[in-house]
DNA sequence: TTGACAGGTGACCGTTTAGTCACCTATTAT
DNA sequence: ATAATAGGTGACTAAACGGTCACCTGTCAA
């Protein structure tokens, strides 16, 4: 399956964290975003390898910079083709409650 | 974070397979999941606490056997708290880049 | 042009995880 | 009763994963 780098990107927290503060500001380097993270360059440089392989992150070099970008394409892509079927069955599924108990009347 | 159970349920393959299986038709035994999946029974058990434990698989026993209901809610969790912000922000980018374009005219 | 700065690589290590197996319990059918 | 059936537990192994470090490359500013 293709979207298994995707779910496997976003099981991580910390993955999870790099994504939020991309969401807040983009086109952040490594070194802003290791500050808001309590680890070293490296565990956030693996991280942000694990979180442009899946495409969720997209970067753009600067001079001696790297700057990053939120994709969020991919998180898409998992809503429409999983997400949203299981949604859907709620839905149903609380429509089918509501009908019982409208039967009860 | 709460959800960290729910996506790391999610990161594994087979995991997600087990899910699709449920969604198909619920309230299944070990042994019927077992044999969509090419895994020994114990694996299958294994994967099935994972579920269970995030609450995307709820359980009911009967007899010997333990029948299996997939639970949706938790994935609508994610989705209210986490995936349906970062589609959000993509139809704002979309519709930046809608208004952008508008303007070259 | 030299030093500071941003980023990158490969090896390494402890922990977690996926999967199997020997063995056990509880329920059902004969 | 007893044999077959459905499920459960704990120990174990191999692989994956999260994190760090020593060391290296490329860029910018004094």
């Amino acid at each position: 399956m293709d979207d298994d780098n995707i779910f496997k990107a976003l099981a991580d927290p910390t993955r999870r964290l790099l994504l939020d503060l991309l969401f807040q500001r983009d086109g952040r380097t490594l070194k802003e975003l290791q500050a808001g993270v309590a680890m070293t360059r490296f565990g956030v440089m693996k991280h942000l390898k694990v979180l442009e392989d899946a495409g969720l992150v997209v970067t753009r070099r600067s001079g001696r910079e790297k700057l990053h970008f939120l994709n969020a394409v991919p998180i898409r892509t998992i809503h429409d083709r999983w997400i949203n079927k299981y949604r859907e069955r709620e839905v149903s599924a609380l429509l089918a409650l509501k009908t019982k108990l409208e039967r009860k009347d």
